[in-house]
DNA sequence: CTAATTTCGCAACTCAGTTGCATTAGTACA
DNA sequence: TGTACTAATGCAACTGAGTTGCGAAATTAG
């Protein structure tokens, strides 16, 4: 159970995200993958990454799917509470390593937070 | 332009919004509806009353369309900065009327802002 | 009542994400 | 190093949210 192997596929998806550290979509990152890997493998990886600890995913402005490499999380603890920069121009998304204080809310028990901050980022400002 | 004319199907989904003030996916109101109007025109209504600050949108944990009624927003400003709670068991979403302060981001112009807390709501906390 | 124009219904489409199944490829262990 | 077990992959077909084009119906102004 959750063993994962350390496929051509795998070692593809983990490169993109350890060598440039941003967020991706998963329709950019099967854009990017297109001839190497079916889109259903790519689906199916970030699946595994999620589940392991390596990568967060989260909702962009559109409703699309994104990942991104967690830092310090495991298979265990998943702290990913940070919130999210996207673009409105060009649509790259930043993780911002900010704390974002939640109320805390009565009758309420909070889980997770998905925070997701639209605008224009530096260099689409002008 | 912009002109809402007041159709039957415009006044049924106002009045959903207006009976039972809760937010609303728009996969729901269209099974709510569905025998009384084509799935097409309640996206088409949405975005007309949406753009008319009648109500205001926003994505679920799903990555689903919801809408809830705006309090005190126009066509003009549109203040829907506040946070929603959606509840993990139910699904219900319920419109926060608090204020979550985002620390100000250098370099960065932030429009509009995103934040959906997910948990459990009242009635499925055990 | 009529004309101008918005709105609606329908059907067909797009596109993200999923599923089932047969095939391929890691991995553990002899 | 070979073999057997099982995870991972590719493919094709599907699901479901949301969109588009267009002719028909309904609303509003005059």
């Amino acid at each position: 159970m959750g063993v994962i192997r350390k496929t051509k596929a795998v070692t593809t998806v983990l490169n993109i995200f350890e060598n440039k550290n941003e967020a991706k979509s998963v329709v950019s990152l099967i854009e990017l993958v297109k001839g190497d890997m079916n889109k259903t493998t790519v689906y199916r990886i970030l699946d595994r990454l999620e589940q392991d600890g390596f990568i967060h995913s989260f909702n962009g402005k559109d409703g699309l799917k994104w990942y991104a490499k967690c830092n310090g999380c495991s298979a265990h603890k998943h702290s990913d509470k940070h919130p999210h920069f996207q673009c409105k121009e060009c649509d790259k998304v930043e993780c911002l390593s900010l704390e974002v204080n939640i109320p805390i809310l009565k009758n309420h028990k909070v889980d997770s937070t998905d925070i997701l901050l639209i605008g224009q980022c530096e260099s689409c400002s002008v």
